[in-house]
DNA sequence: TTGTAAGCGTTATCAC
DNA sequence: GTGATAACGCTTACAA
């Protein structure tokens, strides 16, 4: 006959005030960081709250308050179709992913607020998570998408929820948003391209429908064209792995005696880089590569790939910031902060 | 002069008990699916629901059933050093963490239940995890660790909360875990490699303080005697990218007529083969490369890597699946179940 | 400065 | 089968 295993009781407020011998109220007062306490109860209270282990009911707290006390951090992909490999979200696979989680729960952690992490992959999750949040499930939302055609950030305006972007949306938006300054960033590429003394330069780009892809692209060129380089060609990726390899071969049909590349994400040069030892050409001494965003793919190339860093961690860390903002103040969208990247050298150029 | 935005209000059960002039208590029941209402009034209710736009308030209902109706996904990570780069996940880098997310998310998703991301990377973060989920916050516990010396499956046991690990635990526990079965994986490799003719063979295996690495090592060398291939080099790999380049270079050095490698991951063999490429060996014909996991990384691979899938999207349901039976019926903790895998036949092998 | 008391929106326990 | 009514644990006027 085993005894039956007791349940541990939560100690409430309640049981915190008796233990105190005040008032509910103080206790939630001194939980709350009241400045109305008298000093010396406060001391009483804050000892039998460590006395009984007391922890807030999130429920019951936000009952009343009205807030959740969470966020949500929403990954918006394109739509699987029903004929593809199982699920493979892309942007999981993605380096970027990551340094967003650590940036964004830098700041939340400390705060006590909570991340939900949804999909919306397609328009029946899209709608589910809609109502989620239009509900007031949670108290906040960062967006992180990955195609241009999404809808999202435009429902997600409409719900006027608190809402920071990862990243400046395709298509204009109140909605504040976190990014690096691309253009600078491929003018610091193609600088540094030019300092080597290359000229016959070519670029793999992002896909030329979303910002960060036509901005980088663009501001490259831009920049080269300052150096006197006006010919340079160039192949669309789609910031993956193979996408990378797959133009890195287009754009050595194209243009053999290249000397010098600008690949606009650092896991599309991951893919590109075997294509060019393979097609027999020694980097950076023959080529000489660039990349962009400092992965971890950046290091783990071979050779060390020379890339423009994004401060991914510091920038999810301010959207986060950001979003608190917002949540604390209904002082309406917070404005966007467009970080500066930096050049590092390794040895792929 | 602009009109104050109103607030939108949110109907209560209040409210629609009045549109459907019926109780509060018969809402809910309808809300709940209770048996016990009298269908015509049934209807009447739910058409009040779709006219008021009703959706239950959480926090209250949380308050009362004690359910949160969301579950943890905890990632634990070795501790980072103050001295090392900022933050760089490697959980969150490898594509495999991005499959469990989809996996479990196909089923608590249409379950109602979310899901709560948290970090354990730290002494300090994992106290206050474990405070969290001790305070009942969350219903259950999904635990995906990396390193074997991790505390937090004992600590998580403590609990005696409902959760499943995501692979066999290194020390013994009486926790639900879900993996695929690695020696019979690991035997697909060899057999395969043994098939094709290969006899001098290499091996580049995971951490040998865990599981995964263990089981895969030993079971691979097991299959090969059964072969009559005793005489195998290997290498140990941390299941990075760089660390499969470096144990590759460490295995050529020692066995230079190597003509078949079974790579402990795919994300190892990402690393690897350009390795290989550059030492000069061709990939088949020269040296057959078998992965394992069937990552997204297998595809990209170059040449495409024959690989031991491990059907981990399925898993990850059957985790939520075994976390769901937990919560709902106290009978104790599940079974354990394991998935067989199956040999996906690229080119490289 | 502190305490009292009124909710917050549900579910659950009763009578009816 | 249905409807009052009492919790659930907290915050917050308002009163003292």
């Amino acid at each position: 006959m085993t005894a039956e295993v007791e349940p541990p009781v939560r100690p409430t407020l309640e049981d915190v005030a008796a233990v105190a011998g005040v008032s509910r109220a103080t206790v939630s007062r001194v939980i709350n960081g009241a400045t109305t306490v008298d000093p010396a109860l406060r001391t009483v209270v804050e000892e039998a709250v460590a006395t009984t282990g007391y922890v807030p009911n999130r429920a019951a707290r936000s009952l009343v308050t009205r807030r959740t006390d969470s966020v949500a951090l929403v990954i918006s992909e394109r739509e699987r179709r029903p004929d593809s490999e199982p699920f493979v979200g892309r942007m999981f696979s993605d380096p970027y992913f990551g340094r967003v989680v650590g940036g964004l729960l830098e700041v939340l952690r400390p705060a006590g607020i909570q991340m939900v992490l949804m999909l919306a992959d397609d328009e029946a999750s899209r709608n589910q998570l809609l109502s989620y949040l239009r509900h007031g499930h949670v108290d906040g939302v960062v967006l992180v998408t990955s195609h241009a055609d999404d809808p999202l950030p435009g429902l997600l305006e409409d719900t006027r929820l608190p809402a920071v972007l990862a990243g400046r949306p395709p298509r204009p938006s109140s909605l504040a948003y976190v990014e690096v300054d691309q253009q600078a960033g491929a003018r610091l590429a193609a600088d540094h391209l030019a300092a080597l003394g290359r000229r016959r330069i070519g670029t793999i780009s992002g896909p030329q429908d979303r910002p960060a892809g036509q901005v980088r692209l663009a501001g490259f060129l831009e920049a080269l064209a300052a150096h006197g380089i006006e010919d340079v060609a160039c192949a669309e990726g789609d910031f993956t792995h193979l996408g990378g390899a797959a133009a890195m071969r287009r754009l050595l049909a194209e243009q053999p005696g290249l000397d010098g590349v600008f690949i606009a994400s650092d896991l599309m040069a991951l893919g590109a880089l075997p294509v060019l030892l393979r097609a027999g050409r020694d980097v950076p001494s023959d080529v000489a590569v660039v990349g962009f965003d400092d992965s971890s793919a950046a290091a783990a190339c071979d050779p060390p790939l020379t890339t423009v860093r994004q401060p991914v961690e510091e920038m999810a860390a301010e959207m986060a910031r950001l979003l608190l903002k917002q949540i604390g103040g209904p002082g309406g969208p917070s404005p966007s902060v467009v970080f500066p990247p930096t050049l590092v050298r390794r040895q792929s150029a």
